[in-house]
DNA sequence: GAACATACTTGACCTAGATCAAGAAATCAG
DNA sequence: CTGATTTCTTGATCTAGGTCAAGTATGTTC
């Protein structure tokens, strides 16, 4: 069974037949590190499952760039908002490293409910599970100290430490990199 | 045409006979000032849309409050994660002056899709929608100051501000009530 | 309309985390 | 391997916003 195989089955329940019909969709496309998957203000026609490799998701303001999530291997990328409302995508989602990912063009993506009667169910889930990661990461904010929202980060996305420029990860964080650096030392004692 | 039913067809566009069908399983309740739409640990098993009057959603932590988001006349209330994934609330959710809102069971919602052929494709726009929202605040976190968010809010949701403790809206905000009284202060000149 | 509670403002002070600057490590290109 | 970039750490300093405490409004209740 693939990586993608896997996490439909795992997450969504899907017999075998709908899970072979599914990931048929998906086809293998490789995003170099540097190249961008997407750009801020074209349409996010596409929906990927992260086969191997990193993306990150930020937007260019005037004076810096804030990193909004980094995507890693086994999660699926898209600029939702673009994708289900057909509006300018907000992020720029760029990799980080050579990266696999399996894409789903929108118009087969938009078809799924044809070949899959319970494709409805699913989607629905899977974009009420985004909302909630979004939530917790909302109550992050206004609950959490800086060295609390590190620690939580750390402790669930502990291969993104090793991999990533610190600079992204305090961003995406919303702290600066000097602040995680800090934070690292208190915690060798 | 009642405010509910106009909702639905300015954020749905239903048509007259699915508005008239969907609106039918919204029964009015009334909840008076301090008492609880929910609370947390309970199964969140209803949605509503707020007629009048206004909604704390808010968490106990040891030492203090935090609250998630004040939901006002002409929006929807639910804990959305206890709902469609039917585990415990993480929100209370309590009334902050007599409100009026119109609630369908999570049966009737549940079966929506029975009556209305196009129901999976308009909820999970509105699920979409909840989630933009919370991109937009995580994003607010990551790239404004207290002030930038502060007026924000204030901006798209003038209403509440002078009808709610500030308390509460600092919380919201990720700010002390003190700092919301400095900003208003200073834009005074 | 007292008496009491709740909400808001203000000042004095404090601190978490930002900023700036300089080194030290690590990574990369040839 | 070597110089050039990029990243990470550390120190010195600064500041946005928090904390604490007091005073002033603004409600409620009887």
């Amino acid at each position: 069974m693939t990586d993608l195989e896997q996490y439909l089955q795992t997450y969504f329940d899907f017999d075998q037949g709908d899970l072979v019909k599914v990931a048929s969709f998906f086809k293998p496309e490789i995003v170099k590190k540097g190249e961008y998957y997407l750009k801020t203000g074209k349409l996010c026609q596409k929906l990927s499952f992260i086969q191997s490799g990193m993306l990150r998701i930020y937007v260019d303001l005037e004076d810096r760039e804030v990193t909004q999530w980094i995507c890693t291997q086994g999660y699926f990328v898209a600029d939702l908002a673009s994708l289900v409302f057909e509006k300018p995508a907000r992020w720029n989602i760029q990799a980080l490293a050579d990266t696999t990912v399996y894409t789903i063009d929108k118009r087969d993506y938009d078809r799924l409910g044809e070949y899959i009667p319970r494709w409805p169910v699913t989607e629905k889930l899977f974009i009420a599970h985004c909302f909630t990661t979004l939530e917790d990461r909302v109550f992050s904010f206004l609950s959490m100290t800086a060295e609390q929202r590190y620690n939580l980060l750390f402790e669930s996305h502990r291969d993104i430490f090793t991999q990533v420029p610190l600079q992204y990860i305090a961003s995406m964080l919303g702290m600066t990199p000097e602040t995680i650096s800090r934070i690292r030392r208190k915690q060798l004692n």
